[in-house]
DNA sequence: GCGACAG
DNA sequence: ATCTTGTCGC
């Protein structure tokens, strides 16, 4: 299994490169999300807005469809809820700042929880997932780590590689690497790089090579005032992405929780549908 | 033996 | 991840 990790570390592809052979690239700015959502009467379903419903792009549709340009870039956010003996992977896909599309699907469970392994536990199931998505992903957003992984191939990175899709990593704990700076009660908006220390490794297997190495950031997406302290968010490249700009794009997609809204959104999505499975 | 760690 | 009420503070 740690072979295969390094395979996929090394197919990663630790730099910006978003955007699709059809759409355009984009940046930061594209995905952002102005306000949060209310979940206080559960994850809203699909928005029948008339911004851009489903407009299947028929033939010849250059760039004359529309005055303003290419439709936004679709973002999903992924998390799961655990039953038994089996888990709930749920995806929430946001274009524009709205909810386009929620699917999940439910996965029988067989490897367990094992720090640095996580992708071949969770994996598979949110690729279940993924599959009954009819939308397609300009980026995928993870709970759990991208670059910030032992062999640098955390479940972001991993997904990411295996459907050669941008991705990032969101985790609320740090696995490995040192932070430059202590992070402890930071203003919102804060962060500071995690490099490569002696636990991580590069793809050939040695880690004096990718010491130093700037592989993720400790971002701070929210602090109150004065009352309790807030930990950071741990970001890193899942794939096609640059730490710089996963930075940018996870504070774009916080509206003012700690998460940042698409894993927010998947997240309690998750849980009402493990919840309906559990009393019916 | 110690370190020691996503979800 | 999950088990779970109250509780501190704005």
């Amino acid at each position: 299994m740690e072979d295969l990790q390094r395979e996929i570390a090394a197919a990663a592809v630790f730099e910006d490169d978003l955007g699709d052979g059809n759409a355009p690239a984009f940046g930061p700015d594209a995905v952002a999300i102005d306000d949060p959502f209310d979940l206080t009467e559960g994850v809203p379903g699909p928005e029948r807005g008339d911004a851009f419903e489903s407009t299947l792009e028929t033939f010849g549709s250059d760039e004359s469809s529309s005055s303003s340009g290419a439709a936004p870039p679709v973002v999903v956010g992924i998390d799961q809820a655990f039953l038994e003996d089996a888990v709930v992977s749920a995806i929430v896909a946001l274009q524009g700042g709205r909810i386009v599309e929620r699917t999940h699907a439910v996965s029988p469970l067989s490897i367990p929880y094992i720090p640095g392994l996580l992708a071949f536990r969770e994996g598979g199931p949110i690729l279940d997932a993924l599959a009954t998505l009819s939308v397609d992903p300009d980026l995928a957003v993870f709970d759990g780590s991208g670059r910030i992984h032992f062999r640098q191939a955390g479940i972001a990175t991993h997904v990411g590689v295996a459907l050669d899709l941008p991705s990032v990593g969101v985790a609320k704990s740090l696995l490995c690497g040192t932070p430059d700076a202590d992070v402890d009660e930071r203003p919102a908006g804060w962060s500071t790089p995690i490099r490569a220390d002696g636990h991580v490794e590069s793809p050939e297997g040695t880690t004096d090579d990718v010491a130093g190495t700037v592989i993720g950031h400790a971002f701070q997406s929210r602090q109150y005032p004065n009352s309790r302290r807030v930990n950071p968010l741990y970001v890193s490249p899942g794939h096609r992405v640059s730490a710089t700009t996963t930075v940018a794009i996870v504070d774009a997609l916080c509206a003012g929780y700690k998460l940042p809204e698409p894993t927010r959104l998947a997240d309690a999505y998750a849980d009402a549908v493990k919840r309906s499975i559990g009393d019916s």
